[in-house]
DNA sequence: TATGAATGAGGATTCATTCAT
DNA sequence: AATGAATGAATCCTCATTCAT
């Protein structure tokens, strides 16, 4: 089997180094020499590969985006029922190829600096929409309606939280107790 | 009797100019002319004033925490019993003075900008302490031990949740109906 | 009576030096930098007054076309006669105002890069197609139809030949000199 | 027989595709890239062929160069007398091979550019003391003596012009029409 | 008290050139 | 014979800050 392309290759290891540097600098902040720095290469390579600077960051929320959508989808294909279903959802927000503090951190950055770039709007506003309707679809067949939405609210927000937070650690986190506390929460509104 | 100095209006209205500022630009993109523009005065006044950008956006956001924390204890005041606090503390978080589109996206952006700006970084790591022990203080007349942190993480991370949407919000917020909603949310939580 | 308005005299000493830098370096090639320092500043300070090179260097152009401009009308105030007319409007591109080493080079420059230039473009165009109507109405009246646009299209070449030369002059250049010259062709186009 | 070698093939596909891409870009502008997309290859290419895209730059103006001489070359064996060789120099640089959009625009970029860059001046007047020694011969045996300049520096400049605005021309030039009105031009300055 | 002209460090980006393959 | 990945110098531009007025 062929190896993988130096394309492929370089892309994937300045997006690793995107993330790095952003998780150091703030998404704002962060300058392509940075960028260029983490990656041990020069600041030219960068605009050989991406075009811009815009186009890696771009490649870079992305590359987090389809991290989270396997591993929903992943964790989707073992649950039966809607609370496994919705459990599964949950906890694949703190899957461990997702909830580091660099991806966190991340993640943060792009969502407060969607309101301001356009293509991160986009990206933030789909993937958003797609979280709450696959909770709806759940919930639905679990909560009477008028309680459907405070829950739904509650459980969103509650991941946004946890990520916010886990952003701003000090140290290591601890996904697997991260998904055990989801599902408390679960359970918490699901409560009748 | 005595008006306000003209120290104290220049400061008040160089403050709300950033704060519609940071709002439109974001707290890392945002410049002093912008804001200098917003206030009508030139970019010079803000170093007159407040010595340099950071020393703005640092009044600026003990502004907000004071509006915030002014908030919380006109609202303490006249709840009694643990449950009637815990619900004043949440909800003053969407009191009219406060849950704005503007100042919930300022809020944000203090956040987000937090972990690389010292001064920022102190002042949320204080705030965050302060409701965090608020919460823990009711919660432990209110829960069971090994239910309080849960319900805490839970209740905070919705708050957060919540302001996170306000400052992307396409269409005016509706701060009653917010304070009707963390009520549900903490009902759901505190339920036996 | 007021003095003039320091932004005014600004915009003059950096068109000024503009003028001259392009004439060293080229249009295309000529950078800020070296504008900035012909003009003894700091390359910001193009920014803050002309809000780019661009800006810049579109001024320098309006500036030329001004020059020119005038030179022709207040040639133009003192004939009578088609004759005297055609030949006042061939004589003022050839003005002591106009007919340097410098400006003609930047003339030239100017021209070259108008294929190149949206603004540059339309300048160009404005003017020439000015200065082909003038001489129409003029030759209209010397000459029958059929050899009109023959001595025209000589006489337009004939001005562009001369700047042309001009710019690359190695000597100073003498515009009283041009100016008897191109009387001479005119006299010799206009041979019956 | 004996095909070209493929060196000399490759310098003449890039030759061509730099004459269509300063054409496009301008001389100061045009990128090695954007000549080596023209001439489908890679940019490498050009600097093993040309050594450098000053190498390819200076090879394209010469190719330009020996066109003319070539077309001129040819018109002259067919001229008898001193009027039908001045015509015949003349209507040369009207040619069907030299006169076309692309060729005059390189032309008059390359002229523009002389001032700036060596090889480019010393081409250029090589090439112009050529032509006006050509003219000043013919000239010699047609006009009285304070006759001769003025005419010699009408006809030069009038080519010069001819070229500068077929550079810029926006529909297909037409060299046979450019031939019949320099014939006329000539009549009008022989004219005794 | 307030202005805005001026500066210069630092950013993103472009591009000729080199070189391993 | 030809490629294209990689570099880094150079360019335009932005912006906080200073300072004379």
């Amino acid at each position: 089997m062929g190896r993988k392309p130096i394309k492929e290759i370089r892309h994937g290891e300045l997006i690793d180094a995107a993330i790095k540097a952003i998780h150091q600098h703030g998404y704002a902040a962060v300058t392509i020499i940075q960028i260029a720095r983490e990656a041990d290469t020069a600041a030219g390579s960068i605009h050989y590969y991406f075009g811009s600077k815009e186009g890696l960051l771009g490649a870079t929320m992305r590359r987090l985006l389809n991290i989270l959508r396997d591993a929903t989808l992943e964790r989707l294909a073992d649950a039966t029922g809607p609370r496994e279903r919705l459990i599964a959802m949950a906890q694949s927000n703190f899957d461990n190829k997702f909830f580091s503090i660099e991806q966190c951190s991340v993640w943060t950055q792009f969502w407060a600096n969607a309101p301001y770039e356009d293509a991160l709007a986009r990206l933030h506003k789909i993937n958003r929409a797609r979280v709450r309707s696959n909770f709806r679809a759940e919930l639905k067949l679990l909560l009477p309606p008028e309680e459907r939405e405070v829950a739904r609210r509650a459980l969103q927000a509650y991941m946004d939280g946890v990520w916010l937070q886990a952003a701003q650690a000090s140290k290591q986190l601890d996904p697997p107790e991260e998904r055990r506390q989801v599902k408390k929460v679960i359970d918490r509104l699901l409560m009748d």
